[in-house]
DNA sequence: GTAGCTCTGTTACAAATTGATACAAAAACC
DNA sequence: GGTTTTTGTATCAATTTGTAACAGAGCTAC
């Protein structure tokens, strides 16, 4: 899950499980804090999300690190890359998996339309990818924020009638690896977003959007 | 072309064309300035890079600008999501490149070969995305110049005997573009690195890079 | 060729944003 | 229930940006 324009991302990546005709790989299963690959491991699967939340790391010598992604609902994650993963992902919660073979990305053999839906899957990854970039080279702490919660909202908020309260499984620090900020920033943008009564904070992983539309517009940049 | 961890990155992406059994569609070039395509266009052709450089470029409602990627020798760039274009791609030299019809990519009718050339090409897309992510969100000013010098260094970098030299045919503002930074910084930052000797500037589009290792510290973190 | 113009790049200084540090409060974990 | 970890808030510092002035390269017209 990459975030830049709130209203485009959100509408593709609803959860479509992947089209076979073969039978399916039984379904796996995670506990939150395990992890289902590492940096450096070979790969053997690729996998989509079916219920729950993967986060995926990628660290730097000196221990900064950076959140590539947040793994939802609908969601591949395990592209090879000269045939090794590239990032750690660990489970945030219960997570629950599709695995599919590596080599119904690679060979395409066996059934073409998963092989056809894996490769889609990888464009539009380097497509949200490119979104991303954006966001980390070019939006304020405040935007960043901004976007980050419009499009979790958008994608798996819950409607409360007039407000829409959102979930976030992940601690600060990660919310802040992924936007490329300290978790001092992405607290300190917390507590303007609530006192400008945008968002209320209900417990530290429940959010209330109260005012969508000032969100939004502040995830394009309109100044406060 | 991204950037992060120099040594990696360089080794992988020499220029090797794509192998197909089938005749070559005819080379296509581009003059300086030239687009080859735009945001949003229908993508019909991917190309690999065979002389000059690219670059892809995506801009933001209020004109705000973000530099996705250099296209250099070896590179390929036109990637759909979505059956269209996600950025600008401009020449910024002379450019030659050797194009393949979508479908190479996406049905592998014809030539296996050639489709699984550009699956890992894309895959290998997302792996340099990955380690860009790092650059973006993590790197300080000095170590983002410093990381962009030494991998065109190593990549397009000349031999003169002590020293190395190496072409920037982009715009300072192209470089802070793709770094995340502003203009004034790049060129602040330009000084520095000449003021502490570790780089020459013979003329605005060429670099002598004096002290390489000392470079290739600061691009990993090392204090000035 | 060259005078004048425009665009790009450099530099200095002020301002703003973000980061670092410290500590209190809250939450999570045994 | 006590301990550890995470989060929030304040203050201060550092980095980066914004602004502005100027230098210089390259282009155009003459």
């Amino acid at each position: 899950m990459y975030v830049t324009i709130p209203t485009v991302t959100a509408a593709q990546s609803a959860f479509t499980p992947l089209a076979t005709t073969l039978p399916q790989t039984a379904e796996a299963r995670l506990k939150p804090g395990a992890y289902l690959y590492y940096e450096g491991d070979d790969v053997e699967w690729l996998y989509q999300v079916t219920s729950g939340v993967l986060r995926l790391t990628r660290l730097l010598a000196d221990g900064r690190r950076q959140v590539i992604a947040f793994g939802y609902p609908g969601d591949i994650v395990g592209f090879p890359s000269a045939d090794i993963h590239h990032t750690d992902c660990e489970a945030l919660t219960e997570v629950r998996l599709q695995p599919f073979r590596r080599s119904a990305l690679e060979s395409g053999e066996g059934d073409p339309k998963l092989h056809n839906a894996l490769l889609q899957a990888a464009l539009r990854e380097i497509s949200g990818m490119q979104d991303h970039f954006m966001m980390l080279g070019r939006k304020s702490a405040s935007e960043k924020l901004a976007s980050f919660l419009c499009v979790l909202t958008e994608r798996v908020g819950v409607d409360l009638g007039a407000y829409r309260s959102v979930t976030l499984p992940m601690s600060r620090s990660d919310i802040a690896d992924f936007l490329g900020l300290t978790t001092e920033t992405v607290s300190r943008t917390f507590t303007q977003l609530r006192k400008s009564k945008i968002i209320a904070i209900d417990n530290i992983h429940t959010i209330i959007v109260q005012r969508p539309t000032a969100l939004l517009g502040l995830s394009l940049g309109d100044r406060d």
